[in-house]
RNA sequence: GGGCCCGUAGCAUAGCCCGGUGGUGCGCCCGGCUGAUAACCGGGAGGUCAUGUGUUCGAAUCACAUCGGGCCCA
């Protein structure tokens, strides 16, 4: 054992165990260790490698660890291979913002082989950014062995996943209505839109109708620019329609528009004056026919056959009537499909109309809008400005668009059963994760589009024959080059995009130029990570996990993309257990973010408090799903408590080294048999220290097991103040300064040394460098290397004593009560009293402050005695007070006569008179007055200088009159005090002696000190003289001479070192 | 527009499932302690339990609505 340091220093700490665990390799020692025990599988959900972690990927990693961990402590073989995110749009469109690209024809001028080695270099780059990072947050995870998605074997997984998909007709090539980014020029996943506020055009729109003159539907939309793709209007089979004599400008007009909403309709558009000629149901409407109104400037429209059906999503708003253009919207396409409508699409990958599009050919949608309106003419009905929410592309923002395209698809809909019946049979922290919020959310899965018209991702490994449109879908590299002959260099884009494979119709197949949608890369990582299918074993042992833990936002990410990869390829969930958590927000529950200003980033905690006190502030301060609120006055209060440890774990050391003391252990190894052996002869508070670390343990564990990491935290937390430093620190102090062989100070050591070492390993998930610290410098020679080699302990019941954990609460009570009525009656605590009683009715408090912890309550109390009083303490008196109300009304003009008697009365026998039932009679002569029940109240009367205090079930009388034995003794104290106080100011050691002396002016307190108080004196403050006199100043040969005041007495002191 | 979670003193939280005087920590003020000491301990002040309505003898707790925050969706 060494010295400590006084100051916890916590990032130097820090640094020195990291570079402790990287010269001896502790972790692959921890491994190592466990290697054989029960495996733990558990899946690290891949950060995406954007180069910096905020505070929630912290907070999901410092999770991670400190449950890893317990598994570890508890034997178990953690499969803890980390993962890295590290295709997609965000990388490409990083990188071609540090290119200066615009748009895709740039990439392809630059070269695809190039661009891509652009996003490979920046992925790997931040990959090793993140590993430090993570490293620096203790987090102990597999990371040089990291699961990346780039890899071939990782990319052989996505590739054989969707061999699965197509072997059970779960893959679909469809013409379908997609998220589409005109920017990025590629379809996202509904995961992938954001939504923000964006200001439309609002218009309504007259459609002639054909074969009748003047007469039109009237239909509403906010995208103009979907007109020239319009192929029919929707209305409600249900709805009455009227058709509506409408008066603008002193022309007529006939409007066909949802009944109850005519009116609203009408004041848009203006009109003076209306009326209804006749309304009809939307089923006799269905098969109307009508012209476009931009027919004369998009050719296109002049083929389409117009005409009015019927569709159940059209609701009573705007017109009733629904605008479709199955080409530009999800409901349309479903409706058009349903319907064999036309899927007219005249918009091309950058949202540019095509030539079919006529006059608005080569526009840009969102900009063509207001042409659109301007060819629309006297169609156009009327025009607003609508602020609504409406979909961004998630990387580059650019407002989305619906757009029919040739796409691959999952077919998750017809999954969604199986789906739903795997999500009940995992474990979810909490309950409501699964149940509620990931239940509704797969419930209203659709299919999933798979395929991204991109470069830098996992190749869809599908090769279709353009002769003959067969396709087939490759599952592995070698049946790659197999089919076709070559050896394939790289999975990736632009080199796989080479190899062709011979058709069985004599083509040749060309791989589809899509690649897959990135959720689909991180989808199949419970198996990827075990190097299936390249590799099978680890998956026919392992799958599937036993545990992951992400944030809320997966619900839709993570959780739900590996279901329905897991699925679709092996028909069941990928995860046993799953955990959800929450959120970092800044103070004030606002998300941080850059533009807010508001980020905290782990790097500035850590340079303050260390990773420890950042993890440990985390994981206490809310629960895991709950979103936390990151405040550094909470991070302030962790560290002080961890500082509070620190002191703990100090404080015995220094006389540990003085007596060379060595915990009890068995050939160089430390176990509790001592304990055991002597725990019954050991004093109350060491037996009270070890129940409670016991306690502590079981709570500790068993809100591990929940994820309730909160609890355990801040049980631990609680112990450390409460337990550890408050109350047996301060108990077992003076035993640490017997000097010399003792018993009892040998009892002290066994004990702290034991509770350090529980508390360290208990600890050791959560601070994992602290506790390193502490016990590097605590173990016994042969005990093993780090404190994560340790076995967990979750409580020995044989080593808890649940009646004296109760009775020490009690005491606990009483010193604070003690302390209370002491400052009440103004006698510092350094001052004895002569006698503590405790007045109760409780047989508890009795045998707690009156027998077993006897001995503890006077030192604690700092008294003569303490006693219990059951029932009534003789001491305690009654003063009666009389009510003046009533002795107006009894006694008219003599009533404050009567109040004097009342007052000079005996309140004691009064209290016992009326008591019983009877009156008393007061005064003399003439003046005798029969007093009642009705007229006085009693209140307690405390003997002189007795104070009391209340605690639960019991009060406590603190007697602090002075006698000279107790006066002699408080200023004994005092001089005590001070010299220690000058002997810290000299900064001399603990063993060193002196010479002192000390003038007290008052010539009584000199004498009292003097009488039987300076051999004591002497002993405390380890002088070999010490003179106490009356009159003059101490010698100036001494080193230090000081004045000062003591309870209004003058005293100089004086005192030198011994040398 | 829908789903889920959250809203308790200046700040952070417990209690809520299973209704019965609202605890704790930090900060603040006052006092104590002084061989853990740029530590530690005691006391005090500070609360419309987001708001409103309902159920009930009784609501922070149950129900409904509203407002605010977060995540997810349309």
């Amino acid at each position: 054992m060494k010295e400590v340091a006084a100051n916890f220093n916590a990032k130097g700490l820090e640094n020195s165990v990291q570079e402790h665990w990287r010269t001896n390799d502790t972790y692959a020692t921890v491994k190592q260790h466990r290697s054989s025990g029960k495996p733990f599988f558990f899946v690290d959900g891949p950060p995406y490698t954007t180069g910096t972690i905020h505070l929630g990927t912290a907070w999901n990693k410092i999770l991670k660890d400190s449950i890893l961990r317990y598994h570890r402590m508890n034997g178990r073989h953690v499969i803890d291979r980390a993962g890295y995110d590290m295709h997609g749009l965000p990388i490409e469109v990083k990188v071609e913002q540090a290119l200066g690209f615009k748009s895709k024809k740039d990439i392809e001028k630059y070269g695809i082989k190039k661009f891509i080695g652009q996003c490979r270099e920046f992925a790997i780059r931040n990959k090793l950014l993140m590993d430090d990072q993570f490293i620096n947050l203790g987090v102990w995870l597999d990371f040089p062995g990291a699961y990346k998605t780039v890899m071939p074997e990782y990319i052989e997984a996505a590739w054989w996943t969707l061999a699965r998909a197509e072997e059970k007709g779960m893959l679909e090539r469809g013409h379908r209505v997609v998220n589409w980014c005109p920017r990025c020029e590629t379809a996202i996943a509904d995961a992938e839109v954001e939504y923000a506020d964006e200001n439309d055009p609002s218009v309504f729109v007259k459609f002639p109708l054909k074969g009748r003159a003047n007469e039109f539907l009237v239909i509403w939309t906010t995208t103009p620019w979907t007109l020239p793709a319009n192929v029919a209007v929707a209305v409600a089979k249900d709805f009455e329609y009227a058709k509506v004599l409408a008066i603008k400008d002193d022309k007529e007009t006939l409007l066909w528009i949802a009944e109850p909403l005519v009116k609203a309709v009408l004041r848009k558009g203006r009109c003076k004056d209306y009326a209804i000629l006749e309304t009809k149901k939307g089923a006799d409407l269905v098969g109307w026919v009508y012209e476009s109104p931009l027919a004369s400037c998009v050719p296109l429209q002049r083929e389409i056959a117009h005409k009015v059906l019927a569709a159940d999503f059209v609701a009573l708003e705007n017109t009733g009537m629904v605008h479709i253009a199955p080409g530009h919207g999800w409901d349309d396409f479903v409706l058009g499909t349903k319907e064999g409508l036309p899927i007219v699409c005249p918009v091309d990958g950058a949202g540019k109309f095509k030539e079919e599009a006529g006059c608005f050919a080569g526009q840009f949608v969102r900009d063509s809008n207001e042409n659109v309106l301007v060819a629309l003419g006297d169609h156009l009905f009327a025009k607003e400005t609508v602020t609504h929410r409406y979909g961004h592309c998630w990387r580059c923002k650019t407002p989305i668009i619906f757009r029919a395209t040739s796409q691959w698809f999952l077919k998750i809909s017809e999954m969604r059963d199986l789906m739903l019946k795997e999500v009940e049979k995992v474990i979810w922290y909490p309950e409501w994760a699964g149940s509620a919020r990931f239940y509704d959310w797969i419930k209203d899965a659709r299919d999933w589009c798979i395929s991204r018209q991109r470069y830098w991702g996992i190749p869809i490994p599908v090769w279709v024959c353009p002769k003959c449109d067969a396709y087939r879908v490759i599952g592995t590299i070698a049946e790659l080059e197999e089919r076709s002959g070559k050896p394939l260099a790289d999975p990736h884009r632009p080199y796989v995009d080479d190899i062709t494979i011979p058709c069985t119709c004599g083509g040749t197949m060309k791989r589809v130029e899509d690649i897959f949608d990135v959720w689909f890369d991180s989808a199949v990582a419970s198996w990827a990570t075990l190097g299936f299918p390249g590799k099978t074993a680890d998956f026919e042992n392992l799958w599937p996990a036993d545990f992951i833990t992400e944030g809320q936002d997966q619900t839709r990410g993570w959780f739900y993309s590996q279901l329905g990869a897991s699925t679709i390829a092996f028909g069941k969930a990928p995860y046993k257990s799953v955990c959800m958590h929450g959120f970092a927000l800044d103070a004030e529950g606002k998300k941080m973010s850059k533009s807010l200003g508001n980020v905290v980033t782990p790097e500035e905690v850590i340079a303050k408090v260390g990773a420890d006190v950042l993890r440990l502030y985390i994981l206490s301060s809310s629960a895991p799903w709950d979103d936390l609120k990151f405040n550094w006055e909470g991070v302030g209060t962790i560290n002080r408590a961890a500082n509070i440890l620190w002191n703990v774990y100090r404080f015995p050391v220094p006389y540990m080294i003085l007596d060379k003391f060595e915990p009890a252990n068995t050939g160089g190894i430390w176990d509790d048999a001592y304990i055991r052996a002597h725990l019954k002869q050991m004093p109350d508070e060491d037996q009270f220290i070890i129940s409670r670390i016991n306690t502590v343990a079981a709570t500790v564990d068993a809100a591990i097991k929940e994820c309730q990491l909160h609890r355990a935290t801040r049980e631990l937390i609680n112990f450390i103040l409460e337990d550890l430093s408050r109350w047996y620190v301060q108990l077992v102090r003076e035993r640490m300064w017997i000097e010399g062989e003792s018993e009892s100070k040998h009892f002290a050591y066994e004990t702290i040394y034991y509770v350090m070492r529980r508390l360290i390993g208990l600890l050791a998930p959560v601070c994992p460098h602290i506790t390193e610290e502490i016990y590097s410098n605590l173990r016994c020679k042969n005990d093993p290397a780090s404190v994560h080699l340790l076995d967990w302990n979750k409580g020995e019941p044989a080593l808890m004593d649940g009646s004296l954990e109760q009775a020490v609460g009690i005491v606990r009570s009483f010193d604070e009560a003690c302390a209370n009525a002491r400052q009440t009656g103004k006698r510092k605590l350094r001052w004895p009293v002569s006698e503590v009683v405790v007045v109760t009715d409780s047989e508890p408090v009795r045998d707690a402050i009156g027998r077993r912890l006897n001995v503890v309550c006077k030192d604690r109390a700092n008294a003569k005695t303490v006693r219990v009083v059951m029932g009534r303490w003789e001491r305690i008196g009654w003063k009666a007070e009389p009510i003046m109300k009533a002795l107006g009304r009894g006694f008219g003009k003599n009533s404050f006569a009567v109040k004097t008697l009342i007052e000079g009365a005996d309140g004691n026998l009064l209290k016992a008179e009326i008591g019983a039932g009877r009156t008393v009679k007061l005064g003399e002569g003439d003046a005798v007055f029969d007093i009642g029940d009705e007229h006085v109240t009693f209140a307690e009367q405390l003997p002189p200088e007795v104070f009391s205090a209340p605690m639960p079930d019991a009060t406590v009388y603190v007697d602090v009159q002075l006698t000279p034995e107790l006066e002699a003794e408080g200023y004994a104290r005092e001089v005590i005090r001070r010299i220690n106080e000058m002997r810290k100011q000299l900064d001399l050691a603990v063993e060193d002696f002196i010479i002192a002396d000390a003038a007290v002016a008052d010539e009584r307190i000199c004498a009292l000190i003097q009488g039987t108080w300076r051999a004591g004196i002497m002993d405390e403050v380890r002088a070999r003289e010490l003179a106490i006199h009356n009159t003059g100043a101490a010698a100036k040969t001494y080193d230090m001479v000081k004045d000062w005041d003591v309870e209004g007495v003058a005293m100089t002191i004086g005192i030198a070192k011994v040398i």
